[in-house]
DNA sequence: TCAGGAATCGAACGGACGTTCCCATACATA
DNA sequence: TATGTATGGGAACGTCCGTTCGATTCCTGA
């Protein structure tokens, strides 16, 4: 029976960390229900039984892999909402942080943008609680921004979940042999978000002006959220 | 055995809809996977055997809910395009008519968003092919509009598919009761698109008229899909 | 009235699933 | 070398799944 928390558990981590990496990515692939834990067994080389060591049940196993994404998330975007900068800027470094963790964790990403009923009781609740927090941290920046910038009538929520879709839509479509380079579907997000696509003044800047104040010296500061790509690294 | 297609089916018709609209509740709530013929059998009030009178299997169920969406769609974002109006009200009036379908028909949108791997073969090219020409409809109007407002640097791939992020999220966070209306929704979406959260004369303008140039006389004339709302009326 | 297809059903089949029981090994510490 | 705990595996259990078979009922048209 795994311990609760103990004092060199390097090797314990390490082994959930890849059942996490390679769960993450057949989940992606076949969705939570569609996916079988025989599935992971074979993926990760262990017996099932083995796996069992490591999680009690298939539902415990994807709320580990959504929680651990939230609780990035969560951390840096307060990071970012918490330091001094101006509305506009901290929304912006919210966007990239975001985008940029999307990008580089695909599968965990997409998996919690999919299975959003999966969970059930107490699990449920673990993650729900954590995407409100998450998803307060980005209304309450957008009713910063408008307020700030005297953006009347807006809907802090409606334009909140508005970005939110913009972004957590990219799984269903983003081929990076196609698609335009992570830097700049941030940057054209970005420019929708704020300019909307009308904006006649995006031809007169250069390609990164019209949103450089949003980028000073920092790019990236807040992109705190640990190198990923594959399961197994 | 069903026959291909006959003179008077409206009974036929009629039951397959019913069980299409039973379907696309069960998979919206529990996902194509976790979802089982036997729920559905319950919900209709038939028996397993029966239901297979109507499909092949539980994929080609799946199948029809997509494709009959996607049909009525295409064919109002088609009529959209080939309509003489401005690029801005043609892009308008595809948002409206999109948003106006997926919130009428949100069980069978949330199945289209979400189920984008349940297919396999022969049914996912069917769906998958429609999915594409829907989406070059909207590439088509975007990048139009991009010439039109001669908005420089715009991506029109990037543009419509940030568009149809915004659009295709709402089955993860809409609730009638806490969020504004179906019109003041699309026009607030509409809005984020066309200015960016930043257009400053937004308060200066009444409530409609920043778009009302979209929306001249007829509005939701092209929304030709049918009533809908439960399954069975 | 009755023939024949349309529509529906009860019951079952074979298989895949999540999970568990019990046992084997690895390894740190005394 | 003994011992207890961490780590893993083989094989099975009970359940639910998608699907099918054979038979039955309904309904229309002659």
């Amino acid at each position: 029976m795994p311990r609760d928390s103990g004092s060199s558990t390097t090797h314990h981590d390490e082994r959930l960390r890849e059942i996490l990496g390679h769960s993450a990515r057949i989940f992606a692939e076949k969705g939570f229900d569609g996916a079988s834990i025989r599935e992971i067994s074979r993926a990760t080389g262990m017996s099932l039984a083995g796996l069992y060591y490591y999680f009690r049940t298939k539902e415990e196993l994807l709320c580990l892999i959504q929680e651990r994404c939230l609780a990035t998330l969560l951390e840096s975007g307060r990071k970012i909402a918490e330091s001094g900068k101006t509305p506009r800027e901290k929304v912006a470094l919210f966007v990239r942080n975001h985008l940029g963790f999307f990008l580089h964790n695909m599968n965990e990403m997409k998996v919690m943008s999919r299975e959003d009923t999966a969970l059930t009781a107490d699990y449920e609740k673990r993650v729900l609680d954590l995407k409100r927090l998450y998803l307060k941290v980005l209304v309450d920046l957008v009713e910063e921004l408008r307020r700030h910038e005297r953006a009347g009538k807006l809907n802090a929520r409606v334009a909140a979940l508005s970005l939110f879709g913009m972004m957590n839509w990219i799984y269903a479509w983003y081929r990076p042999d196609r698609d335009p380079s992570l830097g700049d579907l941030i940057e054209q997000m970005l420019r929708i978000f704020f300019f909307g696509v009308l904006d006649r003044g995006a031809e007169d800047r250069g390609a990164d002006d019209c949103l450089f104040e949003c980028f000073p010296a920092d790019r990236g500061s807040f992109a705190l959220w640990p190198g990923s790509g594959g399961p197994v690294q």
